[in-house]
DNA sequence: CATACCAAATGGTCTTACCAATTGCAAATG
DNA sequence: CATTTGCAATTGGTAAGACCATTTGGTATG
């Protein structure tokens, strides 16, 4: 017997796709446009489940799927909110990978990087990057941690290249430092024995690149 | 008043996760333990629900979690199986990349890791590499793909630095060709030009190797 | 004005029910 | 007996309604 390619397409899923997958996509599609802000309370489960023509466990099993994702986070009585960091749009990881690990692939993509961002990296850009150098040297007389400015530093000479697998492949291995204790407690010993040295180490990244000159900058950021 | 820090601990929720997190947390356990078999059957929703003492709706949930993970895969009528693919244990992409972006930082990053490996490989990788290169001659000749045996190539060559933040990079890198449908197109036009050359181009990196040159690794990976 | 309390809103879970797709077995057919 | 046909049991997909637990903000109370 010849069966159909598609056996009765079956009129009542349109998409093909399961109802709580296109519900996922299309929330999602309103989160990345902007529509739910960071940290923002989206709809509730039962809003949503209206304004989606489906049922409340079809909205809930696409929830689930965002919060998977690491999209949305979901507080009990309070409401379900877009999580502020804008995680990981490209890349994202999942298991523990060892301090050291992480500190020689990073040495070794994010040297490249540099060189490469160096023969294209725009004039806006270097003046973020000085900003962000201020920004690190003020919060360290504080005492503040100063990740976030370091995290931006490193990410903003990714986007120089333009090319988003790299800055993918750079948020992801930087991210991997916050997900296992273990690195954050080596972070945490590493920061409190000296911080003005990495201050320094960032000028010498940062006047590479204002030269436009990849090898130094290559060398600057291995030294890193 | 003085609220306990715990409000009353609620009885109902021993574990202070949500239930369906702590179905599939059970459930991944039991798959990674090797409980269930890659493209093996688990039980039904049904069974499970009644199994791990919950209702069908939170076993469901569960279930959307792993598969959204990439842990399982289900099929109406039919059952859910466990994915045979052991995904990506450290790095997924979610994505879509422009194709020559990909390109770009695989050449770039592989070029490194090929450097990296040259001083560290091991005999049996290198014999491992080798008969890689000989079923891609053989595959070739019989018009097949020989894309798995190509991906092999350089994972193992990522693996011999033997970092698996690296290893991750690369897998990353390289399962994202079969992502986006954009990309699985050039690669079809681009196979069905030359074949040969990519052969000799895999053969220059293993030499390279061979001679544990960093040097000449990092370049004929890049000339690939 | 500060505090304690209560009620609405909201996520978390359960129960039940029905639909849709798949599969396997059994009956009908040659 | 081999093959095909078709039905029925199994299983995932979705819906509706109900109840509990938590949070939150307003309100009454001191």
């Amino acid at each position: 017997m010849i069966r159909p390619l598609r056996p009765t397409p079956s009129t009542l899923h349109p998409g093909g796709r399961k109802l709580y997958q296109q519900a996922a996509a299309t929330i999602a599609a309103a989160i990345q446009r902007g529509d739910y802000r960071p940290g923002q309370r989206i709809p509730s489960e039962r809003e949503l489940a209206e304004e989606h023509k489906v049922s409340r466990p079809t909205i809930r099993e696409a929830l689930i799927a965002l919060e998977v994702t690491g999209l949305v986070r979901s507080r009990h009585g309070s409401g379900i909110f877009v999580v502020d960091n804008p995680p990981n749009d490209t890349l994202m990881l999942s298991l523990d990978i060892g301090a050291f690990e992480l500190t020689e692939a990073r040495r070794l993509f994010e040297g490249e990087t540099a060189a490469l961002a160096a023969v294209s990296i725009s004039d806006e850009d270097i003046a973020r990057l000085e900003t962000l150098v201020a920004d690190m040297e003020r919060e360290n007389q504080e005492h503040v941690s100063g990740e976030h400015a370091d995290r931006e530093f490193h990410v903003v000479i990714a986007r120089a290249t333009q090319n988003s697998a790299i800055v993918g492949v750079v948020e992801s291995l930087w991210d991997a430092r916050y997900s296992s204790p273990l690195c954050a407690h080596m972070l945490e010993r590493a920061r409190s024995v000296g911080v003005q040295p990495r201050i320094d180490e960032h000028l010498d990244i940062l006047q590479a690149l204002r030269e436009r000159d990849p090898v130094a900058a290559r060398a600057a950021m291995r030294d890193h």
